[in-house]
RNA sequence: GGCCCCGUGGUCAAGCGGUCAAGACACCACCCUUUCACGGUGGUAACAUGGGUUCGAUUCCCGUCGGGGUCACCA
């Protein structure tokens, strides 16, 4: 049998990296056996549907590659692919009439106030269990109500006594106590369908052969099993992930910063590393390679390979990945998007040497905002520490530094060739004629012309950069806040 | 609190009765080097706990402890 999965969003906002992953995982599974992949729109929730944010949806697939088969801008045989629109269409009324009839469900027209008069605090937690009290409405109680306009919602009619039981193909057999049911809302008072009732329904009709879902769905399951049964559907796959959580292993959330897809991007990852990133939080592949594009994870994607424990969001290993993929890009596309950086702190380099910094920056990045920091000083010179100059390997110290840089100075006046080839092959060449060593030159150099004790480049590519009049300049203030 | 799930280094994570308990991130050291980084080599570091079962348990069973999830007219 063809396998259909469908990555089911509700339009509320950004995209966090939980759903990311269900979807990549639902997309994986799909077409890791040639199956379908689709896309639902779950907009039963008027009021915290966002305006915006079913195109957010569906730019973020674009960009990450997960391509659907089937939604609600690419038609198949199952639409519409929008759950509002399926309302519209009558679909869930029926089926829960259709529950209705069969006793497995009932008109419920109790008050937000009786609601309320249910609720019990435990640990300082609101527990509500609904006590079944519409259940014995007569028929004609029930028509009654019904034809005076009472508001009223309908619920599962679930056992309360006897065990279900469900199998999830991670964590296995799992069997619930049906006194643990609680008569959950199908239709709202509003018409629309909770996401319980629609979710069973649409995955039926739409051929959903493999539910991928995050772990907080384990305990409705039952439920929903129920629902199955009691329309004598077959029931599909569940895979339910473990959760994602913060480094204080709590659920991922908006206040760690980076808990959606939209945030990450801001924050200077790259698509690929993220998607990557993102499917291995839960699941490993069965080698040791953990650098993976969407084809390989295609490839290799086995869901029994699912982890059951949760995962915790190392924004650390996130950041090296990133910096992985931005290693790989070829030069030019890597300068497409590094550009925009450098001309940010630099805005008057000419393009050649904003490639030449670009090539720089490349294996010393992980993410494109650590550009600016680094390479600020080409533009000003900021005030350093004189401490700088001392360094153990290079056997050198300040007053080391004073005399050399005093001693090249004149030499460096004399050259006209600024390019990086022609001073290093000059300099060396000084060097060794006066008997020293590269590096107790190149470091006080180094040291006068940035102020850092890390740069992105050796001294005289950044003497290329700068230019022979900067360089000279640098190196003179350096001599002079050097005491001489 | 009831119910459910989980428990291998700081983090992710292989393992699926017998292993010197992989690998990755991070960390440390060394090499390379015009600093840093990259790259290379090596290193520190783990089976929550108590009982079973077994010739033998990280692996199977039970308890304990710890963590998480859920109990909405949200998904």
């Amino acid at each position: 049998m063809k396998i259909r999965t469908r990555y089911a969003p509700s339009p509320t906002g950004k995209m966090h990296v939980g759903n990311l992953r269900t979807a990549l995982y639902e997309y994986l599974i799909a077409k890791h056996e040639g199956g379908d992949f689709l896309l639902r729109i779950e907009d039963t929730d008027r009021e915290r549907f966002v305006e915006g944010a079913t195109d957010l949806i569906y730019r973020t697939l674009k960009e990450t590659g997960l391509v659907h088969d089937e939604g609600p801008d690419k038609e198949g045989d199952c639409g519409p692919y929008v759950q509002s629109e399926r309302v519209k269409a009558g679909i869930y009324q029926k089926y829960a009439e259709e529950l209705i009839a069969k006793k497995e469900a009932y008109y419920c027209f109790c008050t937000q106030e009786r609601l309320e008069s249910l609720k019990q605090k435990i640990d300082d937690k609101e527990i509500m269990v609904y006590d079944k009290h519409c259940l014995s409405l007569s028929e004609e109680e029930v028509q009654e109500k019904l034809a005076a306009g009472v508001p009223h919602v309908i619920r599962q009619n679930n056992p309360t006594e006897g065990k279900t039981v469900f199998r999830d193909e991670l964590y296995g057999d799992i069997e619930v106590d049906n006194a643990e049911l609680d008569d959950m809302i199908l239709i709202k008072s509003d018409g629309y369908p909770t996401y319980n009732f629609a979710n069973v329904v649409d995955d039926h009709l739409m051929g959903i052969t493999h539910v991928v879902r995050g772990n907080e769905y384990i305990s409705s399951t039952p439920k929903y099993n129920r629902l199955y049964e009691a329309f004598g559907w077959d029931i599909p796959v569940y895979i339910h992930c473990p959760l994602i959580t913060d480094e204080e292993h709590h659920k991922l959330s908006k206040r760690s910063g980076h808990s959606s897809f939209e945030d990450l991007i801001e924050q200077g990852f790259v698509t690929e590393a993220v998607v990557n990133f993102v499917a291995l939080l839960g699941w490993s592949p069965e080698g040791n390679n953990e650098i993976l594009s969407l084809t390989d994870l295609v490839e290799n994607f086995d869901y029994h390979r699912i982890s059951k424990s949760p995962a915790v969001f190392d924004f650390q290993k996130l950041k090296w990945m990133n910096g992985e993929y931005l290693k790989a890009m070829d030069e030019s596309s890597f300068y497409e998007k590094a550009k925009d950086y450098i001309f940010e702190t630099l805005p008057d380099i000419d393009e050649d040497k904003a490639k030449k910094i670009s090539a720089m920056v490349k294996s010393r990045i992980e993410i494109w905002p650590d550009i600016p920091e680094m390479i600020s000083f080409f533009a000003k010179l900021d005030d350093y520490d004189n401490a700088l100059y001392t360094h153990k390997k290079m056997k050198t110290d300040e007053s080391t530094a004073l005399a050399v840089l005093k001693e090249i100075l004149p030499f460096l006046e004399t050259l006209e060739n600024y390019s990086n080839d022609a001073l290093y092959e000059k300099i060396s060449a000084w060097i060794s004629e006066h008997g020293y060593k590269n590096g107790y030159v190149l470091w006080p150099l180094r040291i006068a012309l940035s102020g850092k004790a890390t740069t992105p480049c050796g001294a005289t590519e950044i003497m290329e950069i700068l230019g022979r009049d900067e360089t000279l300049a640098r190196i003179g203030k350096g001599v002079l806040l050097l005491g001489g």
